[in-house]
DNA sequence: GGTTAGATGCAACACAGTTGCATCTAGCCG
DNA sequence: CGGCTAGATGCAACTGTGTTGCATCTAACC
């Protein structure tokens, strides 16, 4: 299969995604669906704003067009150690999944990932009380930051 | 006991934790961590600043209060569900425990409280990385929103 | 093609948090 | 005590994220 090939038959299935949940076909969500889940992992909007070169969308579009895919469940969203959102695309394989794992953040380089192959675990809570979400955020360093950290120190 | 004699013995302690970390003990340190200590849940920055009514202090005075706080030990900082940072001050009995257990805030009141009664569960990251620290955020309807939700729909 | 609900772009705003700098003061020492 | 000074405070200005209102444009339907 040529790469081309790949990416087109990869764009026709971010449109099926996209028109499946009943949302209108757009550029600017087509272009948003399909980066997130290329890239696979958690992206703040400035990232994802970075990425998009030349055929720039509004600051405001892009927050409503993450806003949109997120209740449709094609996204989810993440906090940031430091209180923004980052945004991945959902694997609509797996039901009712949709952010219910914890999610891995490096403190020196900033790339965050999903820890997606473990459930997150159950904490009671106090009586009466009603859960309706949970985050679960991990900090520290990643295997490549990790890595570099501890050549420098010897 | 009388209620000013409490008052002010309490407030003795307070100055004897400042001091005993090393900082110097001024107004707005007794204030903040008297504060937050007689209310023993994660308050958000705006919470305190409107708390002290009369004898405000400058917002960035109170950032720079709640960060030297949290660097000794004396307070820890949880984020809120949307972002912004939430400060509890902490029990200094407990030994490396600032904040190693899950947070609980109501959707409806905002109010945070700490499960602290267990410590946060161990998650498998990836190989190689290192963890320096977790959060774990439970959201729902606290107890009493709970209640007024049921009582409503009946 | 024409119609229209809904998507986009732009300007203005709200709010959390930070930085630089001038002024003040807690703690110390004579 | 009464100065001295490192460190604390207050103020102004700034950054970055996210939101709202409104005019304009367009995807989807016939
Ligand atoms: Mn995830
Ligand atoms: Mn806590
Ligand atoms: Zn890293
Ligand atoms: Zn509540």
């Amino acid at each position: 299969m040529s790469e081309s090939h790949a990416r087109s038959s990869q764009s026709s299935r971010v449109r099926e995604l996209i028109k499946g949940s009943g949302l209108r076909c757009t550029p600017a969500r087509q272009a948003v669906l399909g980066f997130l889940s290329r890239t696979g992992r958690p992206l703040a909007h400035s990232e994802i704003a970075k990425a998009r070169g030349p055929a720039k969308l509004d600051r405001v579009t892009l927050y409503r067009t993450l806003a949109v895919l997120e209740d449709s469940g094609l996204v989810h969203r993440v906090q940031d150690s430091d209180g923004s959102w980052r945004f991945c695309a959902h694997v609509p394989v797996k039901k009712g999944c949709p952010g219910n794992h914890a999610h891995f953040q490096c403190t020196r380089c900033g790339e965050m990932q999903c820890l997606a192959s473990q459930a997150l675990p159950w904490i009671p809570v106090p009586d009466g009380a009603l859960v309706i979400g949970k985050q679960f955020l991990i900090c520290g360093l990643c295997p490549s930051c990790a890595a570099t950290r501890a050549a420098r120190k010897k």
